[in-house]
DNA sequence: CTGAAACCTGAACCACCTTTCAAGTTTGTT
DNA sequence: AACAAACTTGAAAGGTGGTTCAGGTTTCAG
């Protein structure tokens, strides 16, 4: 959640003042974008839950934009921090995919600004948009190659498993995580499922 | 692409004439929104494509979002009914999971602004987003039962796997389709791929 | 043919929002 | 202590674009 670093996307603050009123803007910008879209969000809604004054936002963000630019690029690292931590070199090919999936839905589940923030910037900024999506393709890609190198995965597989995967992934997300419903079943029998699916198909084994 | 019947969309026209304004605001309305978005497509810029005055699109829609969800709805089914096209009973399941993404991938490269508005809707009118991924789950879940039933697929199969195996679609669409890029594999490379994974998993023989 | 309903027109209304700015306050350094 | 830079403030400028409306034209049933 930090995002200081940007003097590409905020203005850097000099002093102490400064950064808790930049993060206070950031904070209060998640909230108003999750809440209301980022069309019916205002600057004034963002500096009202602020506490801060409407100018006050211009001293740190150039835009409407800005603000919601460094935002995704901020959660886009949130999500992949998440992940990252969830895996561990010593688990197979196979397990780290179900780890994979069960992370991302825990967080998606308890993050679900996060979700819809990102999933509005294919429209307000496509570019992190297909950034974001590129990365994490390119990510689980590698995954499958390791794995056909340790002999777990067939061999052959690139990019278009790779997204096949994260289609997959994101849509359950989508489903039981961000929609969830009452009578669901748990994250651990969804990911355990896709697991399988993932491992063996679903052709009956005579075929 | 009809849209006349709704009387709950737009108000329906009683003349000859009113049914040509109608159908030119629709299409107008799709481009309009295709190229800019849902909120920076304006009304004047839909009535000035259309070639009618501003004051003319009242007379068929309540508001903005009004035409926004008529167009929603009518392209839904437009998306189904493709599908349906692609579809024959005398094929077995697997081949239909196989027809069906080709059929989509084919559709969406075809029709680039229906995705990108049936995804923005997300955001204008969430009710029927949902419904159109709902509906869509909701076939592909009966597809998998009825391939369990044939025997062709293994048992136990539900809305789980049905939403990964659209997710997948979704996201190949997008890559290979309104993201496609020189030097990509085809259609039917694709498709094929896909419909490996589905059948067999990615685990090697001897796991 | 005729009159009422349907339809068309575009200027004006209006609500709202981003962005600017000049004046004041706080912070941190010398 | 003293001063410059950083920061804050909120009123108002400047736009935008959805929506309304009163008056004119076209359609079509009787």
């Amino acid at each position: 959640m930090k995002a200081e670093q940007g003097a590409d996307l905020a203005k850097a603050p000099r002093t102490e003042r400064g950064r808790k009123t930049l993060r206070k803007l950031l904070d209060a910008a998640t909230r108003e974008f999750a809440g209301h879209g980022f069309h019916d969000a205002s600057i004034s809604g963002i500096t009202r839950r602020a506490g801060v004054a409407l100018g006050s936002f211009y001293t740190y963000f150039d835009s409407k934009d800005a603000i919601f630019r460094a935002l995704v690029s901020d959660m886009s690292e949130g999500v992949g921090r998440a992940a990252r931590q969830a895996l561990s070199p010593s688990m197979g090919a196979l397990e780290i995919e179900h780890a994979a999936l069960h992370a991302f839905l825990s967080f998606a589940s308890e993050n679900k600004e996060i979700y819809r923030i990102i999933d509005e910037a294919e429209f307000v900024d496509p570019d992190s948009y297909r950034a974001h999506y590129e990365t994490i393709g390119t990510r689980i890609e590698e995954r499958l190659k390791a794995g056909d190198d340790s002999g777990e995965f067939i061999s052959g597989l690139g990019a278009p498993e790779a997204w096949a995967v994260m289609g997959m992934n994101v849509f359950l997300g989508l489903r039981y995580a961000i929609w969830a419903r009452e009578g669901d079943p748990a994250f651990e029998e969804i990911a355990r499922r896709a697991n399988d699916l993932l491992a063996h198909g679903i052709a009956s084994s005579g075929d």
